[in-house]
DNA sequence: CGGTATCCTCAAAGATACTG
DNA sequence: CAGTATCTTTGAGGATACCG
């Protein structure tokens, strides 16, 4: 319960880190709900384990909901909730930088012609 | 070169994962340029490897500027370049929603009486 | 003072197999 | 379909000692 600055970012950062986070925030971000399989479908490298492990981190920490259908086969559903909705412009800022950084490495590497690049996505 | 959302969100948070580099930016951005040890005294509990380290890593990424002073003992000053300067927006928005989060976890542990807390502090 | 060089630990991540 | 259960691997981080 420190609540320095770097407290919070540290807290902050947890919620993000992780290997496949950022990933499965951004599927569910584009794609509103999303079932266990589609989710996994969309994340081609992630292992079964993982992605269950990831999710139900975001799960505890209120950011995403898991909705579960009892038919069979099983049903589940992941959505953002309100909550982990507020971790959206966040996102959006850390997107955006990174598209200057990716940007910037890329004159690193070449220190001649600039070619310029697309426009940002809206995502 | 990909440059997907999820391949810039996972650029930008290499930048800032590490377990001490969200620290040292913030000092550095609250102290604008320090020394070494300064650096380390700020950072009670980081070893001068994982220090060195994640100093060289934030070089390399140009966000942190080493400037040696060759006198004896030696002296070395780290500071922000203008480059790294434009992750403190970025850092702001991790930090503003930190400590939404704080927040939030506190109030789920305690379902009972909302302790209003004090104002957000400039950083 | 501001570092390297080694060695070690442990937890996150991966591979694989099985299940209600 | 949506998971567990195990076992193994990897590498970030830490402890400690030494150096220009």
């Amino acid at each position: 319960m420190e609540q320095t600055p770097s407290c919070r970012v540290e807290t902050a950062l947890e919620i993000l880190t992780g290997k496949w986070k950022p990933s499965i925030l951004l599927e569910l971000i584009t794609h509103d709900t999303l079932r266990f399989s589609e989710l996994k479908r969309h994340l081609p490298n992630i292992t079964q384990k993982m992605l269950t492990a990831q999710l139900r981190e975001l799960e505890l920490n209120d950011i995403v909901h898991r909705e579960i259908y009892q038919v069979v086969p099983p049903r589940v559903e992941y959505s953002l909730t309100d909550y982990g909705k507020t971790l959206i412009p966040v996102l959006h800022a850390i997107n955006a930088w990174g598209e200057k950084h990716v940007d910037h490495l890329a004159q690193k590497e070449m220190l001649q012609e600039t070619t310029a690049s697309s426009a940002s996505d809206s995502f």
